[in-house]
DNA sequence: CGAATATCAGTGACACTGAAATTA
DNA sequence: CTAATTTCAGTGGCACTGATATTC
């Protein structure tokens, strides 16, 4: 398996992948930048309005760290969206009982009234862009993506 | 409406485009991180790799206003791209024979060469990524994703 | 003259790394 | 003391807008 192409740019195999890229990444921006402006009014950007939805679902406050892994974002980073967050008032921070060295990051009640309704902006955005495939195409995306994205064995770890 | 918004409310019905979107936009981290380590070596970018490689498809020499619409950016932000390019002598501005307004891009040998070698390295990585799929699901990737990117007359409301 | 083309200047978004402070 | 957690400081990537020549 895996036909290593020698001849790698007449290769279809190639193609496949590399045209899959560009369309990846194409639909990503496209995203990104309608919900950009579809967010701008409320005060939020796409990843911080990401980091909201986030901490949204959680059933409990997040940490600092915790945060930043389900991000997958270097803690810093993290640091700097709930900085963002906590700046508009839709997210707070709080010590935390158990560790003085965390934080807990907490919605607002503002944060959740927005959550709310970008909820239904976003919806509207994502229809928009993903209208164009009927139902079950769209679970077969879902579908593909997950697969994607799903840790699966790898050799050879980054690790350093 | 989530009145009853519990804590525990992960929502695995949080509607089927959000997934979607969510997923997309992972999947399009991961390779961009991916290809960003690979390419610095290089003195290349995500976005300026895009660029030499839609450069050396192209044809003929882009204009710079080409190059922008063929990247979806701003033209302004093109002057950048070629800009980064040319630094690191990928590509090359030369004045357009038939207005002088305009300013044509070309990939230089080494750009050729560089494009060959990245072609191979970006060929791994995309396999290392979309590899969890087979060739029959990477086609249907491929095709979604274009239908998605396919430019479609706008329309209110929605099938359901 | 108005329109097109590219560039200059400044800015915003979002991620990174390395170093420091605090606490476990 | 070592390790974990967060934050500070600086930087890199990549896009944007508005203003400014230059040329059509």
């Amino acid at each position: 398996m895996t036909t290593t192409a020698d001849s790698a740019t007449t290769d279809p195999q190639t193609d496949l992948v590399a045209q899959i890229a560009e369309e990846l990444a194409r639909a990503f921006r496209r995203m990104r930048r309608g919900e950009m402006k579809e967010l701008a009014p409320f005060g939020l950007t796409f990843a911080t309005a990401r980091v909201l939805r986030i901490l949204g679902r959680a059933p409990e406050p997040m940490r600092i760290g915790d945060l930043a892994a389900r991000l997958e974002i270097a803690p810093r980073s993290a640091t700097s969206m709930v900085d963002a967050l906590e700046q508009v008032s839709l997210a707070e921070r709080r010590p935390d009982p158990s560790d003085r060295r965390s934080v807990l990051v907490v919605v607002t009640p503002q944060g959740r009234e927005l959550l709310d309704r970008i909820g239904r902006t976003r919806l509207e955005n994502a229809r928009e862009l993903f209208g164009a495939l009927g139902e079950v195409q769209q679970g077969q995306l879902l579908a593909l993506l997950s697969a994607l994205n799903e840790p699966r064995p790898h050799h050879q770890g980054s690790v350093a």
